[in-house]
DNA sequence: ACCTGAACACCGTTCAAGT
DNA sequence: ACCTGAACACCGTTCAAGT
């Protein structure tokens, strides 16, 4: 840490920012995720971070957003329904290993970012091939994310088995598809 | 906030601790609602709170619980669906009143607190006299109030209009209810 | 039992330097 | 442009006193 003098570059990148945020996370959990904490791991200063992330937000929009590649993708040619019901459960499955990230997520209001972007898109395809277009599209698709994630949050540590609450989840996902495209 | 010394009292109580919070929520927001901000609006030392609170996570607990209480009971005896249709829809107009709880209440999981415990208990009677009983009724409560937290997260501040999301959650609720109690 | 004073071990962020 | 040193304005919490 005081090995090297102001002017000297420790080689930083936005990337290794981020890649060691992850570690944290995944090490300690979201406590444990202060700037300080960051910079530490990465032999810095703590303000070194400032010349790569504009601020500890932006690097927790960032952490966030990048979870949501992980989730994998339906076949977009596929069953409109069982695709749906495909992306919900894999971005459940996503969000379930880091729950300590669920509470942000809602409190950034369900995520910007290109991955999240780019699902939103994938689904409302998926719903256009069905039938359910425009408003009610958007309406569907909202129902579906908050309660994907909202199960999510509420998926761990809770007083249910973790089969049981995959059970409920699946159970309540297929009541609201079957709302969403009926028939 | 100089003006006593040690070993003279401020009358302080827990209510009183309780409603200074409460009432920082709603002037400041979660960010503002600090145990020294607490102190400061209660003119005591940080400290003298400890004496009637044991932490902040106890502090905030408390308040999440307080919240509920403002929730509608509804009629034990009436239409079991529009019963819980009622509840949901309540508990979304009270949550929606501070949006900064909401992501406390998906990190603690739900609300513990008499309040959270006797709204599910009135949920459970009314499943039950529509027939819905034991692990389906557990399932069927799990599902309605994650759906209602996550959608009061996503209430606000969004894109779409208030009435657009109100509308919104009505019909989702209602896709649930339906696969809940069917006919 | 209830409160103050002082302190501890932290935070995120900014500002002025150095190369 | 990238980094350090030092500092600012905060946090929650504990501990030793006072009455």
């Amino acid at each position: 840490m005081g090995t090297r003098n102001p002017g000297q570059r420790a080689g930083l990148t936005r990337g290794a920012v981020l890649a060691a945020a992850n570690e944290l996370l995944a090490e300690r959990g979201l406590a444990a995720l202060t700037m300080r904490a960051v910079a530490t791991r990465l032999d810095v200063a703590p303000n070194a971070l400032y010349s790569h992330v504009a601020n500890k937000t932006a690097l927790l929009d960032e952490v966030l957003d990048e979870r949501l590649a992980l989730v994998t993708e339906p076949d977009p040619d596929g069953d409109p329904a069982a695709g749906l019901h495909a992306v919900m459960t894999s971005t459940r499955a996503v969000l379930l290993d880091r729950p300590d990230l669920v509470p942000l997520y809602l409190a950034r209001q369900g995520a910007r970012g290109p991955h999240a972007q780019r699902l939103g898109e994938v689904m409302l395809g998926l719903m256009d091939r069905a039938g359910v277009t425009g408003g009610d599209a958007r309406e569907a698709l909202r129902v579906l994310i908050v309660y994907t994630i909202g199960f999510a949050a509420l998926g761990t540590g809770g007083p249910l088995a973790a089969d049981e609450t995959a059970r409920s989840f699946d159970r309540g996902l297929r009541w609201l598809l079957t709302g969403i495209i009926p028939g």
